[in-house]
DNA sequence: AAGGTGTCTTACGTTTACGTCAACGTAAGG
DNA sequence: CCTTACGTTGACGTAAACGTAAGACACCTT
């Protein structure tokens, strides 16, 4: 990302907070090696106060979606890959169109995600509610004499 | 491969379809050596004509939960131990309290997960509509003058 | 001056989830 | 009998994502 929010220290003063690498770890409940090893990655690129690594506004942001995309399963390399979705400069129509692809790849990924989140809670919650039944009215019994849902048996396929 | 499509016409005409691992690693889309890998951890236990391995229904529907398990990012672990949320055999009262406290653990982790998904969803759409409009109206600029998505900074915390 | 706190780099160790041979068994078909 | 297809068990290799010291600054406080 070429000049996209260099903010200098000296002039404008607005939000211009900054954060050091500790208070960053604390915050996202990672560790100083985890953040340092998104930086060995190319995912992120702080500042530098001397030796000392400095956080801008817009670094927070990007460790917040590195966190989430964590959270969706997602590697580092499909993290930093996705991170660039953000910050492209517009310029190029020819780089719009590829990222445009990446974008609907992911969206695509995400929307079978979203079903697989779904189907699962959905059976979650069943067992949940069948367990509870069991206990209240002390019945006995399977929760299904039939081994995992049948319904994953003829829902699921590959990747 | 055995009896594996063999379907013997004696005896029975229900379900009592059987898979070789061979087959199962085509309709899953995976490898026979992870399919063995599930096993060697614990998360498919098939039967043996001879030396091989021969699996029923319902380690297909395992299998199954396995691949969805790992599309949401889960852990060969943490997917055995929610195996065993289907087929706990109800029978002690202490084991089903246990099954419920980590079902519902695992209910907040994918509400969380939802949210996280539909978040990136929105955001996703958002810039390829960006994306597609600067596109046709041909104009200059930048999609976000401002590095990752504000939202993202007020939103995210840890996992 | 001594100690504490926070940071740095370097570098090897670890865990997870398989990949990748190697060497062999078994059954069907030509 | 030979090939081909599919399967088996080791056992070592590897890529990703950090963990874990070790040793060195730098600043602040007592």
């Amino acid at each position: 990302m070429p000049g996209a929010t260099v903010l200098r220290a000296d002039q404008l003063g607005e939000d211009e907070r900054t954060y050091g690498i500790g208070e960053l770890a604390e915050e996202f409940g990672l560790t100083l090696r985890t953040i340092r090893h998104y930086e060995e990655e190319g995912l992120l690129l702080p500042a530098r106060e001397g030796t000392s690594r400095v956080y801008a506004h817009r670094d927070r942001a990007r460790l917040a979606l590195i966190c989430r995309g964590k959270r969706l399963g997602f590697s580092l390399a499909e993290i930093k890959e996705f991170l660039n979705l953000y910050d492209t400069d517009g310029s190029r129509a020819e780089q719009m169109r590829y990222m445009q692809r990446i974008a609907r790849r992911r969206i695509a990924d995400l929307e079978r995600q979203l079903q697989d989140v779904q189907q699962t809670l959905r059976e979650l919650r069943d067992i949940d509610t069948q367990i509870t039944h069991h206990l209240t009215h002390a019945r006995h019994g399977h929760l299904n004499q039939d081994g995992p849902t049948e319904a994953a048996e003829r829902e699921d396929q590959q990747s």
